[in-house]
DNA sequence: CTGGTTCGAGGGAGCGCTCCCTGACAGGGA
DNA sequence: TCCCTGTCAGGGAGCGCTCCCTCGAACCAG
């Protein structure tokens, strides 16, 4: 594993290891037949600039930590948001030279090691994706100094990109209640989330306003937990006749449930789910949900981090939410 | 941005700085009451080591490259692999201390950044995910000289864990042979991916022994091209009364089709796929499939890579295949 | 022709850490 | 008592790169 330096590099162009650096850093101020015999002197060595070294020496690395929050075992209800966040903000950081370190933070002993990743001074920046909302994380990386953002809100010291939770809970509402539906009921994300928080606010707030009563059932985002809240909840109230999910795979959960208990959808009961995963295309029959752009999202939140680098604003962004109306209401 | 050196918690701690440098690396060498004084420095400065430095000095890095290959836009069929393999990889390579860096392979562009990345000796070794077979990457990173693993089989020159994937195919032919079934057709993947060629190829194989004719129509892999397959087969062949799909996500595009060409599954046609995805539980009917378990091939590949840092074995890897009977075959 | 100026190449001091080597000191055997 | 060995702390030379500073050359104006 010999690889060359870069003053093997020098030693066989037959000039100074400054000029190399030059070279290999792009400088104007270097001499076209420097730059020719050079640059053919790295060519035949194959050099590569030693990342660790030029770190050391410029105190910058090109990288930047993505930090996912890991749910607990079973809990994968934003898998599809993962995917879809993990690939775009890739994509968009690489395009902008930005090297993507990945990282997953669920047990304390990631978290801790993620925190000590930082510190060690590995990346230039740190983006965070869906942290809960009593997470201490954003908190510790806020106190290391350098650049860093949140994918949703979660510490109030850490700049944001979020989803507009509470129109596009509202919007939800309004168009059940638009078609006449009168007995419109919610099942919830888990409340130490603040998309979650949000989204119930929006609903309740939505009610209140038109003069409806609210039924809330818990669910913490799984589509399990939501079969189990719409059981609960035609337990409860069998003359529902609609149903807000805070989420899509909940939604889905939730229309298996009603399936099961004969209801029809949406003749009997309507059901509206928020985000607009993939899946929700391909249920029966398909969910009308509320748009949050996944890809949107990411994109947004890689801008602001970018932005920070080059000492641009730290306003929170908030991005608009709209209703995709397909059969389930 | 003022971090504390090696130096400052010597001076601080009244020692020199190979003695700090002995505590922090666990050596055995350090009277007790040296180890106290020191560690006490640690904390109340807040000290971590510089990880440029380190690596400049000791020429590891801790580090491991997770390569994803990126599928063209459009084609998220291994999404739901992608969740899976990269937070069992990771969470299994960060408890054996090693930092993991996700690099999405997909444009030419970015697999020569993964290269350089590589070249430039930011980690020890590369953990290769599902890339296609023509992929030049694979080759080229073996050239680099450290570690290389790969999670599926690509280049012969790079070891890998694999599924069974002619005994899963062979598995799921004779298991509908043996309901009875007589037209079996098969919807393949993208046959420039060594999977989906053997699938195709344990599919022929069997057809071929026990006597029946192939029925083939291509896939890549996605939900609507198995929607489109199932159609081109029920066009060409009304008669046939089994589909066994290269993998779930085709499959689940298969029985769309055919609900809507009014078949009943398994009465009229049995489905099996392949792979064992979480939605593979939820269609309606539910998804026979041949269980291919990502956790488990995660883990093996992870080992592999782990036992090369240890100078194990470098031999392939291959995982069995089991039939996972529900109610669609 | 000379002094001043500009431009670009080379020299070398670090960046923070590791690790080999030296040297101090203690303890035991002769 | 002296010497030898073993143990453990300190010194310092790098690891490969950047970047500041110096210095020489070239060029122009006077």
């Amino acid at each position: 594993m010999n690889r060359p330096t870069l003053e093997a590099v020098a030693a066989r162009a037959g000039v100074s290891k400054s000029s190399v650096s030059r070279v290999i850093n792009g400088a104007t101020t270097v001499a076209p037949s420097i730059r020719e015999v050079v640059l053919r002197a790295v060519r035949e060595l194959g050099y590569v600039p030693h990342a660790a070294a030029r770190n050391l020496a410029t105190r910058r690395t090109n990288a930047v930590a993505l930090v996912v929050s890991d749910p607990p075992k079973g809990l994968v209800s934003d898998d599809p948001m993962f995917s879809a966040v993990v690939r775009q903000a890739s994509r968009k950081l690489e395009a902008a030279g930005k090297q993507v370190v990945l990282m997953l933070a669920g047990s304390e002993d990631s978290r801790a090691r993620v925190a000590q990743y930082v510190a060690a001074g590995h990346v230039d920046g740190v983006m965070l994706v869906s942290m809960h909302g009593a997470d201490s994380l954003p908190a510790t990386l806020a106190r290391k100094g350098l650049p860093l953002v949140s994918l949703g809100r979660t510490n109030p010291a850490v700049p944001y990109v979020d989803n507009d939770n509470l129109g596009g809970a509202d919007l939800a509402v309004r168009h059940l209640l638009r078609q006449g539906r009168r007995r419109v009921a919610t099942i919830t994300g888990p409340l130490d989330m603040i998309a979650a928080q949000e989204r119930l606010t929006g609903y309740t707030t939505a009610m209140r306003e038109t003069g409806h009563r609210s039924i809330v059932s818990l669910g913490d985002f799984t589509r399990v937990s939501g079969a189990d809240a719409m059981r609960q909840l035609l337990q409860d109230d069998p003359g529902l006749d609609a149903v807000f999910a805070a989420n899509d795979l909940m939604a889905i959960g939730a229309l298996r449930t009603l399936r099961e208990s004969g209801r029809r959808v949406p003749d009997d009961v309507a059901v509206i789910g928020f985000d607009d995963i993939e899946a929700a295309l391909y249920t029966t029959p398909p969910l009308t949900t509320i748009h949050s752009p996944m890809t949107d999202w990411a994109t947004a939140t890689v801008d602001l981090l970018l932005g920070l680098f080059e000492g641009g604003p730290s306003d929170p962004v908030l991005l608009p939410a709209d209703l995709v109306v397909r059969t389930s209401a």
